[in-house]
DNA sequence: CTGGCAATAT
DNA sequence: GATATTGCCA
């Protein structure tokens, strides 16, 4: 057990180094350097004995999950893969879905101290993310659902029951019938047949509006490899999205609105909302490098191609820091289809903008409107 | 009929 | 205010 904590302290040292680093790019890494820095307070607290237990109730609903007050977030990470069987190719991983309506329209959980995590994609989650408190491991065994996966990518919608609900206000819990956390069966047959993702439709007549619907990581995450597939987000058009995605149940609709939301947030400034708060310089990255927007990397499913990055392991196996940036997504000039319209947009990089001197200093009365 | 944009709703 | 849905138009 002495050689465990030796490990904690190298551990933490190789941390704090890290954050060195980071630190000095406090805009564009800044999850980076919350990250680290809860990491080492973690495995400090450990080193000293206090074993501090973060419940990690996970993302909740399809909000974020803003980092509370000190406690390291551990939340989100991606736990080592222990099988690592198939996957080495594709990052697809994840079939679980299971429906019920949301009812997350607003959750006020609002951290008293939510800091700025304005990214707009960190408030996607899985499409049904289920309310429950305090899912995961917790011998809980009361209500036990009996979840029958066949196979295992569908799920039987038993949605149904409406109780006369005209106003579309109804809360359904439906039980966390994810995936078990620990051993999904996930079978190597996964990447075949339309993932049904969703399970929400036929809603009973009415032409009453849409449950909301949120954008989880899965989906988005499809999103976004279709979307570099298709040669950037200017080129994509929705239906090759969907198509690309073959998540059932998702409309045409939906991935437009999504796309154009996703356009929008890209176009705008990824990175320069530089308002008289921020302690840092405003610190260039060259030419192509440019960093993507944080919020929009995928979820970091480093999978690299073979090779283990640097990625330290915590010796008690927390998390797996991610510290690889992955592919570049919007520059993937492959495939760059345009058979009968052009947009004489940008194309893809499209932040690249940045040569406009004026632009980010004064006067910067341009983005009103 | 599909894609893009704008209005509208939550 | 942000994000999703619906409508309208090219």
């Amino acid at each position: 057990m002495l050689s465990r904590k030796m490990g904690f302290r190298e551990y933490i040292e190789a941390l704090e180094e890290e954050r060195r680093k980071i630190q000095v790019f406090p805009k564009e890494l800044p999850l980076s350097l919350e990250l680290v820095t809860q990491a080492i307070e973690g495995c400090r607290q450990q080193l000293f004995g206090t074993v501090t237990e973060y419940n990690l109730n996970g993302q909740s609903e399809c909000s974020e999950q803003t980092s509370t007050d000190e406690g390291p977030v551990f939340e989100e990470f991606i736990p080592i893969k222990k099988g690592a069987a198939q996957d080495s190719v594709e990052e697809e991983e994840e079939e679980e879905n299971e429906d019920e309506d949301e009812q997350h329209s607003h959750q006020h959980r609002k951290t008293t101290s939510d800091k700025k995590k304005s990214d707009w994609l960190r408030s996607v989650q899985l499409w049904n993310s289920n309310p429950p408190p305090t899912k995961e491991d917790v011998p809980r065994k009361a209500n036990v659902v009996e979840v029958k996966r066949n196979g295992g990518a569908f799920q039987p919608f038993q949605r149904e029951e409406k109780s006369a609900i005209v106003d579309g206000k109804a809360n359904n819990y439906a039980s966390a019938i994810g995936k078990t956390p620990s051993s999904p069966p996930v079978p190597a047959t996964s990447s075949t047949g339309p993932v049904r993702i969703d399970s929400r439709k036929e809603e009973k007549g009415q032409t009453q509006r849409k449950q909301r619907r949120c954008w989880s990581q899965e989906l988005h995450k499809r999103f976004l490899h279709a979307l570099q597939q298709l040669g950037g987000a200017d080129s994509a058009t929705p239906k090759q999205i969907r198509e690309l995605m073959k998540v059932d149940g998702l409309t045409n609709d939906e991935v437009k609105s999504h796309l154009q939301k996703f356009r929008l947030h890209t176009r705008r400034s990824p990175i320069i909302h530089n308002n008289g708060n921020s302690q840092a310089a405003p610190l260039f990255l060259v030419g192509n490098i440019f960093v993507q927007p944080p919020e929009y990397g995928v979820v970091a499913t480093s999978t690299a191609s073979g090779g283990e990055l640097t990625t330290v392991t915590a010796p008690t196996g927390i998390y797996a820091p991610v510290a690889a940036h992955p592919p570049l997504v919007t520059n993937t000039p492959i495939m760059n289809h345009s058979p009968s319209k052009e947009r004489p947009n940008d194309n893809n990089n499209n932040s690249a903008q940045s040569n406009s001197p004026a632009s980010s200093s004064s006067t910067h009365t341009i983005t009103t409107t």
